[in-house]
DNA sequence: GTAAACCCGGTACCATAATACCGGGTCAAG
DNA sequence: CTTGACCCGGTATTATGGTACCGGGTTTAC
């Protein structure tokens, strides 16, 4: 009876996520309201299984649901028709993205400077510690 | 009066938090217990405003205010003596840090092709979208 | 034909990181 | 000596991103 649609746990499991965590995309609009069978089971075709792993990439690097659920939006419009708002979307994600990398290779380089004072010998007053200082300016 | 300590609304604004943010840090323990005067006042050293600073620019890092406690009580130690620990922790967050960079990096030439792809002007489908091709496999 | 495994919707609960609100105490200015 | 700005601790509420549990219906396998 699989006519190529899948049931939730199958969904869920192809996807590595919770049943519970699929309906709450669904509820939160990420994922569109599957089909019903008689019965009331979802069923939901193959490409959902991708557009979790999608969601979940994208969460990984910091986006919020709510800009995952605008990502898939326009992404997933029936023709690909570029506009004006996806231009602005990415290109102001991708400021955020390279503001988030700046202050990430900052503190990088601080805990570098941490590590490497570690291994010194010689104990010193924190006063004296530079990765101390470095991280109280900013 | 004012012996060089703060009371909580001067170190929330000079700090630019909410007075609540503060008790909750201390409450939290990322913040020392302060004094109290005879009222029961909380007063601070000014050291805290750097503290806070710490802890807001960590947490745009993504830091948790646990880890960011775990950091605290490291740098903090009466003397600077560079631990097994220290060591440890820069290095597991700096191979954190560069994982989350390789991710940005990814999602942003993800974001780029999106972009370019939206300055030309004939619509395609949405199969031969390179943008959603290289999103979905990541 | 019945038991296990699955599904339903709904509600409750969890952690994280705050923010809001409360009645009441304190303090400094006019 | 009162008014307003501040402080106290405590509780409640918010938002986010789920997870857990519920009674009851369905389906599958033996």
């Amino acid at each position: 009876m699989n006519l190529d649609k899948l049931k939730i746990s199958q969904v869920a499991k192809a996807a590595n996520v919770n049943v519970e965590t699929v309906k709450y995309y669904v509820k939160r609009g990420l994922l569109s309201k599957p089909e019903r069978n008689r019965a009331g089971y979802r069923l939901f075709s193959k490409s959902v299984i991708d557009d979790i792993l999608l969601i979940k990439k994208a969460q990984e690097i910091g986006f919020t649901l709510n800009e995952i659920k605008h990502l898939l939006a326009l992404i997933k419009q029936d023709d690909y028709f570029p506009t004006d708002a996806m231009y602005t979307f990415a290109m102001d994600k991708i400021k955020d993205i390279n503001d988030t990398i700046s202050r990430l290779e900052q503190f990088r380089s601080l805990l570098e400077l941490a590590a490497s004072q570690a291994s010194q010998p010689f104990p010193r007053s924190k006063r004296d510690c530079p990765v101390l200082n470095k991280i109280r300016k900013g």
